[in-house]
DNA sequence: GCACCTGAAATTTTT
DNA sequence: TTTCAGGTGC
């Protein structure tokens, strides 16, 4: 045995005891290649952990020779502590990171020897499709016909496969010269060799910029290994045990990794190692792998569900346990999983089951369209927060597709419940942020020509397309990087004396910035903070007037207190480091750790929830086109996907389950009817508890079509329709009109109406432009007059967001009017009064509490009214549900207003 | 070189 | 409905 001081050895009772047979099977298996087969919440990582504990503690293996691989910083961070939890600190020491962090710590080891620097940057998808932009430009491609996206699709296949670009070169391009100058593709028909020519100029700009992209950091791992012997001889040898997380969801390269890392090829040749009692220190390192093929969502991203199918012919002596008791749900939630996943062809039968008994039935809800859907949702979930007592955090919305937490997050907001969305844009994705973090990689690596072209002119200096272009001109002829370029300004010929100086400004301050990051003083967070300070990144925005910026000053501080954190939890803290976290962070990230209340109900997509669980799930838009999603419809291989994405989703909830759809949803402004999702059918119909099995709309319909009316003769069911009249369409559009700290923008969108009044609604269109427009300077009259534009809302679907619609009905003819307002920072989910849980009701006239709370508003605060508009806060007077503030409207007056009653809005 | 205008495209899912 | 990129005029 060791004599570890920072691990706690257990023995076997202590790590099997309370295990099932089959867990306990799996934790003690000795053998080269281990197969999980983990059901969705049969104890998995339970199950991994204990292996882990169970390696060192019995094997006697030293925990540098383990390795443990997820998918997401989160589930690695949570294997890692509750490893500690059960061996000791010793499992900070342990290499538990996903493929990607893992491979970067290989590469900034190792991978000089296959030129890699070790300062390398990491491109995300935006750094790789600006520098695709770039080479289209450099080589005349049609972008319009090969999108940056597509070819960077192809080349992430490439790289996902192990096509490496100098076969594909030889392939389909063979007089190509990565580098060359002037090149013409001979035929631009000729896809296959336009992508080879891409990719192979794209590997050979990523090399010169000492860069790699996602795909490099596992590909070019790969790449290392096999070239390198000494450096595949140190891994192999470190590397005795090999676990693996979410196995169904690697791809071919991710595979040939754990291969050549575990040295499964290169020990074929070596004696048998079957009925070895540990993996030794010679040979093939043993291979443990966990998934579920149930659950691989991930074949768009190249991952290859063959990996885990095929895993007992792919290594040697192989053996699979399958865990199928479930600790996580009812029987009835597994009862739909399994039904549903049923209709799957081509799979392991598999059956989940579980102790925990039948529990509640599924709930249903049949929506008329999206806000009403989510609405409901908002309802239920006040309903039992309020009579059940179930804590926010314990209950999740997931949704196929991002764009569909709009309307639930204004639900939310409207009914006052806290939330926390996760996903969408990403922090590190925000155009403020990805300028200071091109900065910092600027510094670091100098040689990044796509970091450096894009902070060249961020913020505004003068140095447009034309410097740009000289620059990147003579980086070109000389083969040096662009940066390299400006620094030899003097040797440039033809530069206006005017962007010269701009030139010689911007290298001075990348120098300054440079030396002062080379000054062991200056931690990350100094140089972020030097970096805003001195770049004018900081002062740009807080100039500017657009109140976006605002929250723009906001992020950029949250980057240095990132920094900050960052320096504080790892002990040699650098700049390289701290860069590197950035760019592999993942949505899941941001979810609270176990065990940590978030005090608020979590939206996610169903990719982010995998791994999770909540007492009670929403699964939404459960409608054909929306989930399936249309993409998906048609192909049935990737209809298994959605479906298996389907029994991820049931499989998240552990007591209830609600499904719900709505009948008509919008997308990008053009109102869709939807179909019952067939995931729905597939579900036993003695599952479901439908509250409201159809729409309202098609319950008309259905009547209707009883009455022996054709649906036609009713006309479309949109809105704005005036059924079978000549409709013409305008688009009429009106500038900026800046306000203060307020940016309308105008237009009328578009109106119908009958041919012969056209003339005369033109007319009425210009008043209402006029109109319009002085609210947009907010002058005193305006703010009026804005009022009573606001004082439409009640009659007319407005929304809050980002913008606010107006509709007007004049008559019978509808303009349509479009304000664009640009806010402060969005609130999320202010904190407001508890919740009665009457608020789904959709808009009924009578005036009810609107559920402000006093605690909200002071003095100072801006606020508008429907009726006097914006309005300044004098005074506050707390009473209660009686509280009564004063407000300043200007030249509406001074007035007092009844918070519960007052329609009134906090700015 | 920059600000503004206009048409067109976008929404799957992400390390 | 929103955002983006390319074109145009100052």
């Amino acid at each position: 045995m060791q004599q570890d001081p920072d691990l706690i050895a257990r023995t076997a009772n202590e790590l099997v005891g309370d295990l099932n047979p089959q867990q306990a099977e799996a934790v003690q298996y000795r053998g080269p290649a281990l197969l999980i087969g983990a059901g969705a919440g049969s104890g998995k990582t339970r199950v991994l952990t204990r292996r882990i504990a169970y390696i060192l503690s019995q094997f006697g293996a030293w925990p540098s020779q383990i390795l443990a691989i997820t998918f997401t910083n989160k589930a690695a961070a949570e294997m890692r502590e509750r490893l500690a939890a059960l061996i000791g600190p010793v499992a900070e020491r342990m290499w538990v990171s996903t493929f990607h962090s893992a491979c970067v710590r290989i590469l900034r080891r190792d991978g000089k020897s296959i030129g890699l620097d070790s300062g390398f940057s990491i491109y995300d998808t935006a750094d790789c499709e600006r520098l695709v932009k770039l080479i289209a430009a450099d080589l005349n491609i049609d972008v319009k016909r090969y999108t940056p996206r597509a070819i960077l699709s192809r080349i992430s296949d490439y790289k996902n496969n192990l096509e490496s670009w100098q076969d594909k070169l030889r392939e389909q391009a063979p007089d190509y010269r990565p580098g060359q100058r002037g090149y013409q593709i001979g035929n631009p028909g000729n896809a296959e060799a336009l992508y080879a020519v891409v990719y192979a100029e794209y590997q050979h700009r990523l090399a010169a910029a000492n860069a790699v992209d996602f795909d490099d950091l596992i590909g070019r791992t790969v790449e290392l290994l096999r070239r390198d012997p000494a450096v595949a001889d140190y891994y192999r040898h470190k590397f005795r045990y090999i676990l693996v997380d979410e196995y169904q969801d690697t791809n071919h390269a991710q595979y040939v990794l754990i291969r050549e890392l575990a040295g499964v090829d290169a020990a074929k040749g070596m004696p048998a190692l079957a009925n070895m009692p540990y993996a030794g220190r010679e040979g093939q390192a043993w291979i443990t792998v966990v998934g579920d093929s149930d659950q691989s969502i991930y074949a768009f991203r190249g991952a290859d569900i063959r990996n885990i199918q095929d895993f007992e012919q792919d290594f040697p002596n192989a053996k699979t346990i399958m865990l199928e008791q479930n600790y996580r749900s009812t029987q009835t939630i597994l009862d739909a999983a399994n039904a549903v996943i049923a209709h799957n062809e081509g799979r392991k039968p598999k059956k989940l089951w579980t102790a925990l008994g039948k529990g509640e039935p599924i709930v249903g809800y049949a929506a008329d369209n999206a806000q009403q859907e989510a609405a409901w949702i908002a309802g239920e979930i006040a309903r039992l927060h309020g009579e059940e007592n179930i804590a926010y955090s314990d209950m999740a919305i997931m949704y196929r597709a991002n764009a569909q937490s709009r309307s639930l997050e204004e639900a939310l907001i409207n009914a006052g419940l806290p939330y926390q969305l996760v996903g969408g844009t990403r922090f590190y994705e925000r155009r403020e942020i990805k300028d200071a973090i091109a900065y910092l990689q600027g510094i670091v690596n100098p040689a990044d020509d796509v970091n450096m072209r894009r902070i060249l002119n961020v913020p505004k200096r003068g140095l447009g397309a034309r410097a740009e272009a000289i620059v990147a001109g003579y980086a070109e002829t000389n083969t040096i990087p662009f940066y390299a370029a400006i620094e030899r300004l003097d040797s440039i010929e033809g530069v206006p004396t005017r962007t010269a100086n701009q030139l010689r400004a911007f290298r001075d301050l990348m120098d300054g910035l440079r030396k002062f990051a080379a000054d062991p003083a200056n931690r990350p967070s100094d140089i972020v903070a030097e970096v805003l300070s001195k770049s004018g990144l900081l002062d740009e925005l807080k100039k500017s007037e657009d109140p976006q910026d605002a929250s723009r000053v906001e992020n950029l501080s949250q980057l240095q207190s990132v920094a900050a954190e960052f320096e504080q939890n790892t002990p040699d803290a650098t700049l390289a480091g701290f860069l590197e976290t950035t760019a592999l962070v993942a949505d899941s990230d941001q979810l609270p750790g176990e065990g940590e209340d978030s005090g608020k109900v979590t939206l996610m997509t169903l990719h982010t929830a995998k791994g999770l669980e909540y007492p009670v799930v929403f699964l939404t838009g459960m409608e054909q086109g929306t989930f399936p999603h249309s993409r998906a419809m048609e192909d049935a291989s990737e209809l298994s996907e959605e479906r298996r994405l389907a029994y991820v989703g049931i499989t998240r909830a552990k007591r209830r389950l609600y499904v719900t759809r709505a009948a008509v949803r919008a997308q990008w402004g053009q109102a869709n009817e939807m179909m019952p999702s067939q995931f729905l059918d597939e579900i036993p119909d003695g599952l479901i508890d439908w509250k409201r099995r159809e729409a309202g709309v098609e319950r008309m319909r259905a009547n209707w079509s009883n009455g022996g009316f054709d649906d036609d003769e009713f006309g479309g069911w949109g809105d704005d329709d005036f059924g079978g009249t000549d409709i013409r369409r305008f688009d009429v559009r009106f500038g900026v009109a800046r306000g203060i700290g307020i940016r309308f923008r105008v237009r009328i969108v578009w109106f119908d109406v009958r041919r012969l009044v056209i003339r005369l609604l033109l007319r009425f269109v210009r008043i209402v432009l006029r109109f319009v427009v002085r609210v947009g300077r907010a002058s005193v009259r305006c703010r009026r007059r804005l009022a009573l534009a606001w004082r439409f809302r009640d009659r007319l679907p407005v929304r809050f967001g980002r913008s606010l619609r107006i509709r007007l009905v004049i008559r019978q003819f509808v303009v349509r009017v479009e304000l664009v307002v640009a806010q402060r920072t969005r609130h999320h989910a202010p904190c407001r009064a508890e919740n009665t849980g009457s608020s789904s009701a959709a808009g009924t006239g009578a005036p009810r509490d609107n559920g402000l709370n006093i605690a909200d508003f002071h003095v100072g605060d801006r606020i508008t009214h429907d009726m006097y508009g914006l309005g300044t806060i004098v005074d506050t007077l707390d009473k209660g549900a009686k509280s009564v503030i004063t407000v300043d409207f200007g030249s509406a007056g001074t007035k007092r207003l009844m918070l519960s009653r007052a329609p009134i809005e906090k700015l």
